[in-house]
DNA sequence: CTACTTGCAAACTCTTTGCACCATA
DNA sequence: TATGGTGCAAAGAGTTTGCAAGTAG
């Protein structure tokens, strides 16, 4: 289960809302926790869990919420194939996304394995990298 | 400008599409080549580049066939973004793709760079990376 | 000739947008 | 009450599929 977001981040990121001149709707609200709560979510998904406590939601709200919470930090996206991307919090330790395209299991890496990498970019190239949005594609142990 | 596929090569693909029961039409040749000259094609640039050649072709028969040479391991697509995935010649060196958010631009990147997150993934999980697959996403130098 | 391929059109999935009504601040 | 937000419906991308006609082997 991922860790909720604490009482004290949740403050700030209403606070956050408010401040940019948005207004913070029960919508907001939901599509945020269904986020922390679900795991790789895609919008549809997303839309199902809020829908448990608010039926009346639409899928178009979803979207637009999220990209809103991702301007704002609160969450990311990545690409897991060809489909729909998946969301997940920002509150949740950075973690590197590994997807075997055999099985389609996804499970997360620590960023220490990506280090050497990131800090190669860096310095050789100044570029930046995004190690949420990071996904390794290849063939996992059991597939092999 | 890439380096176009060998004659050696040609005649192989050819003898292994039809090992495999195959049947080598203008389209499939036609298709290849596009991918082989066009650098990060998505299908529908591949049709505007094969239609110059032969009006005649539909949008489907580039889908069918970026499979079907994808399955022959002849060309590789990897997701850039959000929009449609790219396909480029597996003919041309292996190389992983790094993309800046912010202009959007794609530039390539030795293997070289991630082989000590190829290592640690084989010798740690058992993982096998598809190198070719993988895009980094991050702010250039420029861009930061 | 026969089976594989193609073009065409329709269906599908995922996402975006215009607009009138609604609700936060 | 003034704006920004939402639901709804329709439009747009990108992709897949069924089928009859075409063609490589």
């Amino acid at each position: 289960m991922t860790d909720r977001r604490t009482k004290q981040t949740d403050a700030d990121w209403r606070s956050e809302l408010r401040a940019r001149g948005y207004r913070l709707t029960p919508q907001r609200e939901l599509v945020l926790e269904a986020v922390d709560e679900l795991e790789h979510a895609t919008p549809e998904r997303i839309l199902v869990h809020v829908r448990e406590r608010a039926a009346g939601v639409n899928i178009s709200t979803i979207y637009r919420t999220l990209e809103l919470l991702e301007e704002l930090g609160l969450v990311a996206h990545t690409h897991l194939g060809h489909g729909a991307p998946t969301y997940h919090s920002t509150a949740v330790p950075e973690h590197v996304h590994l997807m075997c395209r055999s099985c389609k299991t996804v499970s997360e890496l620590e960023p220490a394995m990506v280090e050497p990498l990131v800090q190669s970019l860096r310095d050789g190239l100044g570029f930046e990298t995004d190690v949420r949005h990071l996904t390794v594609f290849g063939i996992c142990k059991e597939c092999t």
